[in-house]
DNA sequence: CGTTTTTGACCAGCGC
DNA sequence: GCGCTGGTCAAAAACG
């Protein structure tokens, strides 16, 4: 590319000279100097940013291709158990009738996508579209009467969490419009309206996955199209709580809540809920993962006992405690849902500190886990998740907010107020005067990231879904 | 005019 | 049984 685009210019600067050769003598040679001049600057600087694209790209394909040497050899062995020779037919459909199976990815292609009757899914395969995917088991009661997801839509979604869902064969489409649909349901019975068919499976879980940052705006852009459909101002929290589920397709379950922290009115809490049924924009995908992963890593898990506030009341350790589950069934909240805190920015300069405390237990009681995205900039990632996450778009001239902004519309026609929101030039990102060294600054950032959650995977396999869906993510996304 | 937001009503679960 | 609470519905209003 770098070639081609020297050569273009340096044609089109041999072709200025050329046609300007009839009017050399017309015209002084200071002029033709000045012209000259210019044009080599401009080819220089063009070099100039061609290497430093060249040096950027080829330290993401590094890390990308560590990252997936990496995950490879963690989840052979569990590829290789879980397709034991000793398994039956009849085991193998068994178990993946007992998997949660957390596709990541954006790959387009239908090939790739579920592969219903292929019952050998690789977890790792390399292909055009994404190269991550996780199989792993979840606790389930063998008495509970659970089936393959049998959605039968072509659009079908890139990431899913495939837990088992009794409900979907007999109910009309019209009570599946009104009551939703959740892929992953809840353990309480107990649980509002979509209860009556959710009953009889008391023991399939519905994760939750609040994601607490510095807004200030009344929401995150996550990159997907989400329609309000409520509000309601909760006790002990003045602020009000809006209800939104997923408007991109019309049958997604995905619902998400959003709150202001009742301590932190600048902090905004967002609650996700359920499983994107279709494909989601690139922009999307990341948060997406990341939380689908986190549910995924929440249901495995599945015992901790932290009380749960996740919206009103979190606790005041938060602050340390930037990841953190809560799914105790005593609390008000019959919800299991893990937390994402990314509001802990210290000022320091030190990137690097994405820190794994011993006291982790996956499967134990309380967890504080300190979970830091330390940042250079005190909000940094807060601007990363209010412009879509991760700025793909750096690259090109057109302004990260405004790109994204173009996509969502085309994609759906109008563009929502959280998408309208981030079309002003408040971010930062949509500056076409920003300073390449900005730009430089916050990809060295994003490559910071990547190095640093490597480090994580290799220091603590339990937390492989959430990392490797938030890296497979990022990374995918920038190979575009 | 189609889509989204607003907002009061409604429902179900839970505790007393 | 009653009140409280969280969550959802749906008609009306607002928006582009």
């Amino acid at each position: 590319m770098e070639k081609i685009l020297d050569n273009s210019i340096t044609e089109t600067v041999v072709a200025r000279n050329q046609g300007n050769n009839h009017e050399e003598e017309a015209v002084g040679n200071s002029l033709k100097d000045d012209e000259f001049k210019s044009a080599i600057a401009e080819v220089n600087e063009l070099r100039l940013e061609n290497s430093r694209l060249r040096t950027l790209l080829e330290q993401i394909q590094k890390n990308y291709s560590s990252l997936q040497t990496r995950f490879s050899n963690i989840c052979q062995p569990d590829h290789k158990k879980s397709v034991s020779p000793t398994c039956t037919t009849e085991n193998v459909a068994e178990e993946e009738s007992e998997l949660v199976s957390l596709r990541l990815g954006r790959s387009p292609s239908r090939n790739d996508q579920y592969k219903k009757d292929d019952k050998k899914r690789h977890s790792c395969q390399s292909s055009d579209g994404l190269k991550l995917g996780l199989d792993y088991n979840i606790e389930v009661s063998k008495s509970d009467p659970i089936k393959p997801n049998t959605d039968p839509s072509p659009d079908n979604m890139l990431l899913e969490t495939k837990t088992v869902d009794a409900r979907e064969t007999s109910r009309p489409t019209s009570e599946v419009m009104r009551r939703g649909d959740y892929e992953v349901s809840q353990p309480n019975p107990s649980v509002k309206r979509a209860s009556d068919d959710e009953v009889s499976q008391p023991n399939v879980k519905r994760a939750r996955v609040s994601v607490r940052t510095k807004c200030d705006y009344p929401t995150i852009n996550d990159g997907c199209q989400w329609r309000k459909y409520g509000q309601k101002i909760s006790r002990g929290n003045p602020c009000p709580r809006s209800y939104y589920r997923c408007s991109v397709a019309p049958l997604c379950p995905v619902r998400k809540q959003v709150q202001r922290c009742v301590e932190d009115m600048s902090i905004l809490i967002t609650t996700y809920e359920g499983t994107h049924n279709h494909s989601l924009p690139i922009e999307a995908t990341a948060m997406a993962s990341t939380t689908s992963a986190a549910a995924s890593m929440l249901l495995s898990g599945s015992s901790s006992s932290q009380s749960s506030n996740d919206l009103r009341n979190l606790p005041n350790n938060s602050k340390t405690t930037p990841l953190y589950l809560s799914n105790s069934p005593s609390n008000s909240n019959p919800f299991p849902t893990i937390t994402l805190d990314f509001t802990t920015f210290p000022t320091t300069s030190s990137f690097t500190s994405f820190n794994f405390p011993s006291n982790f237990q996956s499967n134990t009681g309380f967890l504080s886990n300190s979970f830091n995205f330390s940042s250079p900039e005190p909000d940094t990632l807060s601007k990363i998740l209010g412009s879509g996450y991760v700025d793909y778009d750096s690259t090109t001239t057109l302004p990260y907010s405004k790109s994204l902004a173009n996509i969502g519309s085309s994609n759906l026609g109008r563009p929502s107020p959280a998408q309208k929101q981030f079309d002003q030039p408040v971010l930062g990102k949509n500056n076409n005067s920003s300073s390449s060294s900005s730009k430089l600054k916050e990809n060295s950032s994003q490559q910071a990231l990547t190095e640093t959650l490597t480090k994580a995977i290799a220091s603590d396999p339990s937390f492989q879904s959430v990392l490797a869906a938030a890296i497979s993510s990022m990374v995918g996304a920038t190979k575009t």
